[in-house]
DNA sequence: AGCACGCCGACT
DNA sequence: GTCGGCGTGCTC
């Protein structure tokens, strides 16, 4: 006490407040991993309402956080423990409240709601809604204005001149604009300025949102189209809480339908919310999106610079950004009045946050939009289980699209067999998919080749002695990457140079690639095609968005004959010249004895062939499989992917697994075996039991070890109808784990990693 | 999550 | 003799 700053002190311990009014306490959530929020005294002179952003103290620091609800809104079973009320004498006060909008209500009550749910520290919940975005106001962007009159000497050079001309119109345009604008360097503009030729003027952050306008570019729609059209704007206009599941082929114009929705909101003069899976990579989407609503909505994902955040958090909170697309962690903006919210590719494994909060982003969008009362769509070509079992259970309405607008056919699918077309020895393209894609570049189409494996060969073996390149960190192999000369794991960060001998018995030129990886497959196809130009597309080598755009522009253009690219040539492009699609490896993810394989491989398969033949021309899709009989490869050569979903969901039903029952893995890790068993064991002999109440393991994760931790894993699985929280809270409560040993709690396991 | 306090090795 | 390693514990 004696080391705190005396300042600290003043205003509570002031003659004031000793003298009389008991100091009003109040909550501060902050945005650590703290089990619940901590008391302070509120300064008499500080008029504080649940959501303010205030700073307070903390230990010797000083801290941002959000004044916080007295009580909880949640149900007591699922409430954090209480803990320990601080004397009133002992509370510090809160040092300052910021001139920053409150959050609101809705965003509190979805903050304890996701804490509870997920098992996370409420506070770190916060933190993905606070982080630093809110950091300082956006500070407002210079822009210029021709100086008049101007200065006598000015030297007026061709891009001076450029310059100049550009800003005859009257409008302030910033440094940046301008230089673009006029095809000339920044520098020209800054020589200006110094020249006394420009004047400066503020331009308000909120330039920064120009406002998408729902009458800008009306779609023509008709048919089915237009009846689902019809349908979700009523849903929008209506209000209120309601889950809608759109789901259409490839091509069937899902986009322009849910873009209605969008403007049917903005309309009510509400915020809307897109997120999409990955929205770092699809400039297409904002092509659509400007091309119907005049501008571009506001855009929040990992790779967006920290002013344009901070923009779009307070464009968010003030409302002056009406729709915003983001990832996942867009769920946690602080809207002032969110008013719909479009989850696109609802099924795709990316909307999980594996990491810190284990989280799905499209459920909890669900929730977002049940605590605060509007409309959520769920948009998706081939539906996740969970979301048709929930159609199934009358819990959502199901919007479906028939077919293709514009007259494109579906793609038409054929498998092969490889055990009837075998590769040549030590390749991997069978010579009748070889044969196809001789014939598509012989009539100038586009064919694309899918691997969902990076590098060169998935596994590294000694012909000598057996030995495999393992990573030592993981369970895992290493990947050749041939063009860097390294082996890399795909697990940890990893990577060693390519041995020239086998470390384990040195024997030489015995190293030998085992299976395809894309590097792999560039190689042969560059053997087979010499004449080919062959674009490779994997998160590795392309560069980033830009990059990405670069080379979806590329084959737009033509100026691609063969596309050989990874899962992230899945992520609905449109390439009008495309006609033959080749999986290489369609068993690939069938292995492995995760629950959702066969969903997420016939997704992903899917979501492929449908880049295949959408112009005029229709498209073919090869499919090489060792087991064609399988109901996965069946149901992509038929297109019945209702009935995969029937028997998926009829296989899942007996044993209560998801969606038919809750799933939560816990994963104990700690560094050595020993303590993780001790850990697991520990666990499991105070599993908790009971009827509809199942505990599987502790078994070692899938990923035994995994960035040099040893994991164990343990399963609970429950009828539908018992939440799986309270009996975890309870459960972990038991036992005191050692330090260095951890148990990261998922609820809903996607991933079995 | 930070950050300070605390007890054991290589340096000015 | 100190500087500093990061293990442990606390923050309303």
């Amino acid at each position: 006490m004696a080391s705190t700053p005396p300042t600290l002190f003043q205003s509570a311990q002031s003659p004031a407040s000793a003298a009389g009014n008991a100091r009003q306490r109040v909550s501060v959530l902050l945005p650590m991993p703290f089990p619940g929020p901590f008391d302070y005294a509120a300064p008499a002179d500080m008029p504080l309402q649940p959501g303010d952003i205030v700073t307070v103290p903390l230990g010797h620091r000083r801290q941002t956080g959000v004044v916080w609800d007295a009580a909880s809104s949640l149900p007591p079973e699922f409430a954090p423990p209480p803990s320990r009320t601080v004397d009133a004498a002992k509370l510090r006060p809160v040092a300052e409240r910021l001139d920053l909008p409150p959050l609101t209500a809705e965003l509190r009550r979805f903050v304890d709601w996701v804490a509870a749910y997920t098992l996370s520290a409420p506070g770190m919940v916060l933190a993905m809604t606070l982080r630093l975005h809110m950091r300082g106001v956006p500070t407002p962007t210079t822009g210029w204005l021709v100086a008049s009159p101007l200065p006598d000497a000015l030297r007026l050079t061709p891009a001076r001149q450029k310059v100049l001309t550009l800003l005859a119109d009257g409008t302030a345009r910033t440094t940046t604009d301008l230089a673009t604008a006029a095809g000339v360097g920044p520098g020209v503009v800054k020589g200006l300025a110094d020249a006394g030729a420009l004047t400066a003027v503020a331009l308000g952050p909120e330039r920064a949102f120009a406002a998408p306008d729902p009458h800008h570019n009306l779609p023509v729609l008709e048919g089915a189209q237009a009846d689902a059209t019809e349908a979700l704007r009523q849903t929008v206009d209506a209000g209120g809480f309601s889950v809608t599941l759109l789901e259409g082929v490839t091509g069937s114009g899902k986009t322009e339908i849910y873009l209605e929705a969008i403007a049917a909101c903005l309309e009510q003069g509400k915020q809307a919310l897109v997120l999409l899976p990955e929205i770092a990579l699809s400039a297409q989407w904002m092509e659509r999106f400007t091309r119907r609503f005049g501008t571009q909505p506001a855009i929040w994902h990992s790779e967006v610079g920290q002013r344009a955040r901070r923009l779009t958090w307070h464009g968010t909170a003030d409302g002056s950004a009406t729709v915003v697309v983001g990832a996942r962690s867009a769920l946690f903006l602080p809207f002032k009045d969110l008013g719909l919210i479009i989850v696109d590719e609802e099924h795709e494994a990316l909307f999980k946050q594996e990491e810190g909060v284990i989280y799905s982003a499209r459920d909890m969008a669900v929730v977002r939009a049940r605590l605060a009362g509007f409309p959520i769509v769920l948009v998706s070509a081939t539906p996740s289980l969970e979301s048709l079992a929930n159609v199934e259970a009358g819990r959502y309405r199901h919007l479906i699209l028939p077919s293709r607008h514009g007259g494109a056919a579906l793609p038409e699918t054929r498998i092969l067999d490889m055990r009837d077309h075998p590769p040549p020895r030590g390749l991997f393209l069978s010579p009748a998919l070889t044969e196809e894609l001789t014939a598509t570049f012989e009539r100038k189409e586009q064919a694309m080749l899918f691997l969902n494996r990076r590098g060169y060969a998935p596994l590294t073996l000694c012909r000598s002695c057996g030995h495999r390149m393992e990573c030592p960190h993981c369970t895992a192999w290493l990947v050749e990457h041939r063009s860097r000369k390294i082996l890399s794991c795909h697990f940890c960060d990893h990577t060693e140079p390519m041995p020239e001998t086998c470390p384990s018995c040195g024997a030489e030129q015995s190293l030998t690639p085992i299976g395809p990886g894309i590097e792999r497959i560039t190689e042969e196809a560059r053997h087979l095609f010499p004449d080919a130009r062959i674009l490779v597309m994997a998160s590795d080598t392309l560069g980033g968005p830009a990059a990405t755009a670069e080379a979806v522009g590329k084959i737009s253009r033509r100026e691609v004959d063969l596309v050989i690219g990874t899962q992230i040539v899945a992520k609905g492009w449109h390439f009008p010249h495309l006609t033959l699609v080749g999986i290489v490896d369609a068993d690939l993810g069938l292995g492995g004895g995760d629950l959702r394989a066969g969903e997420r491989t016939i997704q992903l398969l899917h979501q492929v062939a449908g880049r295949a033949g959408r112009a005029s021309t229709p498209g073919r899709v090869l499919l090489q499989s060792y087991t064609p009989e399988h109901p996965v490869m069946q149901a992509l050569l038929s297109g019945d992917f209702d009935a995969f979903m029937t028997q998926e969901a009829e296989q899942r039903r007996p044993g209560f697994w998801p969606p038919y029952g809750r799933l939560a893995a816990l994963i104990v890790s700690a560094d050595t075996a020993a303590a993780a068993d001790d850990a697991a064991a520990a666990l499991g002999r105070v599993a908790p039991y009971g009827d509809g109440i199942q505990v599987l393991g502790p078994a070692p994760a899938p990923m035994a070890i995994l960035r040099g931790r040893h994991r164990r894993r343990l399963l609970l699985r429950t009828r539908k109808t018992i939440a799986v929280q309270p009996i975890l809270r309870r459960w972990l409560g038991l036992i005191k784990l050692e330090r260095h040993v951890r148990v990261d709690v998922d609820i809903d396991p996607v991933s079995f990693l």
